[in-house]
DNA sequence: AACAGTTTCAAACAACTGTTTTAATCATGA
DNA sequence: TCATGATTAAAACAGTTGTTTGAAACTGTT
């Protein structure tokens, strides 16, 4: 290992954690994976619970940069009139297809992310309600003006069914295999396959049941398309 | 609490497993919960792995039972036709987005179950490949008999989407409200949102960069829809 | 009423957890 | 060279983990 104790201990964080869990990797294996003390992770870090915060803010920071990042450049690009749908889930999720195909170090920090988004645990889910805060309210504000006539609620849950499909995607392999055997090494046909994917689901006519609630009364109220 | 103690052992440790995930679940909170003696778990089932099992097989094989029913009902009534995407969709996503909505039960295991997809533990894994084994066959043949021009391959990918939407979906409520506030509390509504974006998502046009393989050339091979 | 089998209980087990402590080692500039 | 601060190291800490034990309590049967 190259890089300082501290880098060391991270980059070993993120892989057991990844491959155990936050509860199950213990700071005996961390330690011993970064050929450091035990007690290295509290001197550099203070506690456990910080290490798995510095194991996220280290990437999710650059990350979500990123993302708004390519936002400002399409909306550069679009001056001032709305962005197509495909534009928008281009910067939040090519992004992260894009992140988790990095082999070198982005690949397994995304493959954690994905799994995380689920996970119960309060501080987690605070922390990355904070760090999220900002890439989120860009992205809502650019759908909403992209899909003007998108109920918000249920543009809301079509992000969410998104993220899982995201999540999947990345975290996928393993869990895939349940389902036969796939090819998972080309990266660029995963991202064409996620965005056709996401698209359609996010452009799919609106529920039929539903109460469109505050949307114009269109003229064929059970198969409008979404945009 | 009612039932004897085996089953309350069962239900509190689903509820645990759910809200802190199973490393982070000790056997003392369960056993408090359900009102029962420590060594209870350990003698009605053996070990903790033991016991994850059981929570898990006591509802997945009735859920997966339900499936199968479902596919058997249309496949019955479609004498021998291929069924449409949306029915075999029908089949196995919108039976799981029932069980998910039922309180007594059900409910908090869905949740937990879709949580689980994308657990690392191996015992956990090959648990769930095994227990899935009958009915992915079946649907995985329902699905390439309906979809016959679409690569084998890209249905897998897009079945494996469509369990990530699912997962978000059923775990939801709380990972959703980072994005903002939203209304769960109706799961006719959920049923409907899911059901549009899965189908939405299932029939999007084939992505344009990969090569389809084993299909017949298309006129319009970049934008050809899925099925 | 005496029995056998099942279930519950309190207590203890060794192993492991995150964290702290104290001393040793290192690096670096005066 | 020596002093100063940062880092590493070994050992111990108190608390918790899943599991086992052996006796008590309960169950239904003869």
């Amino acid at each position: 290992m190259e890089p300082d104790t501290r880098s060391r201990i991270l980059n070993s964080a993120e892989n057991l954690f990844m491959e155990h869990g936050f509860e199950a990797t213990t700071l005996r294996m961390i330690t011993a994976a970064a050929h450091a003390n035990l007690a290295a992770v509290n001197y550099h870090f203070g506690t456990k619970e910080a290490l798995i915060e510095e194991v996220f803010r280290r990437r999710l920071t650059w990350l979500n940069e990123q993302r708004i990042a390519a936002l400002d450049a399409f909306e550069a690009e679009a001056k001032g009139a709305p962005l197509k749908p495909r534009q928008i889930v281009e910067a939040f999720f090519g992004v992260a297809i894009r992140m988790a195909a990095d082999k070198s170090g982005g690949q397994t920090f995304m493959r954690l992310l994905g799994r995380t988004y689920t996970e119960p645990t309060d501080f987690i889910r605070s922390f990355l309600a904070e760090e999220y805060a900002e890439v989120i309210a860009r992205f809502k504000a650019a759908f909403f003006k992209a899909l003007p006539d998108v109920p918000q609620e249920e543009f809301l849950w079509r992000f969410h069914f998104m993220m899982g499909a995201l999540s999947y995607a990345i975290s996928g392999a393993d869990a895939l295999r349940i389902l036969g055997p796939v090819d998972d090494s080309d990266p660029e046909a995963l991202y064409a396959r996620l965005m056709s994917f996401l698209i359609g689901g996010l452009r799919a006519p609106l529920p039929a049941l539903l109460p469109t609630i505050h949307s114009k009364p269109a003229r064929k109220p059970r198969a409008r398309r979404a945009a």
